[in-house]
DNA sequence: GCAATTGGAGAGTATCACTCTCCATAATTG
DNA sequence: CAATTATGGAGAGTGATACTCTCCAATTGC
């Protein structure tokens, strides 16, 4: 097909999928001339991608760009974690204290050597999020996050794909990125149910 | 103090400071004068929350002005969780299908019907992002969210204090935009934790 | 008295994700 | 085969967002 074809099928604009190409999100068509390409159902399958990447997944198009290149050519060893992490991190601040984490870590028993320490800034900056709005967490919140991060952690590495490396790859990095709206939007929904059973029915309609 | 002085003690340029008075996210200082005016500690702190919702806690200036507004006014009933949710959430789109989400919640057994429909909305469009994507959940993944968002509620609604009611508020309105952050980081910590412990030392640093 | 600061408002800037405009070339239609 | 339409490509323009800058008259501090 070509490019108005694959636009009307992905209710995409023309302009948004040749944005796309220069960005190099979509990769190029097949050359039938100098100046003609034709599209696929690979094309297709990209772009709707993209769509829940950029949309939902709430990634930027520098991120998008990261975050295909790991489906594309996965990397060499099993750093698909780290790849697709990396893609969504913002970069380690030399100056954030990342020993709070660590300390943290020894506590809950998790061996957080190995790990990005990119992550660990994200954690570090997140507590200190917290702590510069002067919020403090009720005692035990902490612990049940910990529990749910490590719980909704198990169950994808259990999951994980073992019969092709590809869908191994691609589970972990989409399942990255495309999960967390599900995540938050899912504790948003037990908040309210919890806190309709915690105060009685109507209490959050007023 | 003055404008300058509150932009320094806050490390916030005063033209900053000025923006974010003009947008109403920070409360007018005591007037002493047609064209002055001084500020005191809460101005200060207000600008650390402020700070804090717009960079760790990713939201707009549109959305920080509702959730500081719920702050400022507290709501007449106990609506707190749907005014910060309303105010974080996508509006619901008519033609999203919710019949879906429902009977998922009949399934792990969460009464939803006296839920905000949006939260609902949101559940229902993070899964139409997935499938969008062409990504398909671990079977025992979408468990271990459920699990894992019960348990985050239900410790936060515990903790909610019942000493005052401002402080409950705070921390309800609060809690909902800045944890976000937290929970996502430890997530993503726990999974390179656990990919470490599944795949051997060194599996995600290549 | 006089330079420096202030509050206030409008305009300017940077970034981002598109979206529009051109244009030479190609395909399609009559 | 001529006229119309579509295509790939690149640059410029758009609208939203979060600042940031520039003025200005009124105040302040020395």
């Amino acid at each position: 097909m070509r490019i108005s074809q694959l636009s009307a099928d992905a209710g995409i604009p023309v302009a948004t999928v040749k944005y796309y190409l220069r960005e190099g999100l979509l990769h190029d068509g097949h050359r039938t001339s100098a100046t003609q390409a034709i599209y696929d159902e690979t094309h297709l399958a990209r772009l709707r991608l993209i769509r829940a990447l950029l949309g939902p997944g709430g990634v930027s198009i520098a991120q998008a760009r990261t975050v295909l290149g790991a489906l594309d050519d996965p990397p060499p060893a099993i750093d698909l974690l780290g790849r697709a992490h990396s893609a969504l991190m913002t970069p380690l601040d030399p100056a954030l204290d990342v020993s709070e984490v660590h300390s943290l870590a020894e506590e809950w028993g998790w061996p957080v050597d190995s790990c990005d320490p990119a992550v660990l800034g994200d954690v570090a900056r997140a507590l200190q999020g917290l702590r510069d709005a002067g919020f403090e967490l009720a005692p035990g919140a902490l612990d049940a996050y910990v529990r749910a991060a490590r719980d909704m952690a198990q169950a994808e590495i259990d999951g994980i794909p073992t019969d092709s490396p590809d869908a191994a790859v691609r589970y972990v990095v989409l399942g990255t990125v495309l999960v967390e709206p599900l995540v938050l939007a899912l504790r948003r929904l037990a908040e309210q149910v919890a806190a309709g059973e915690r105060f009685g029915d109507g209490a959050l309609r007023g």
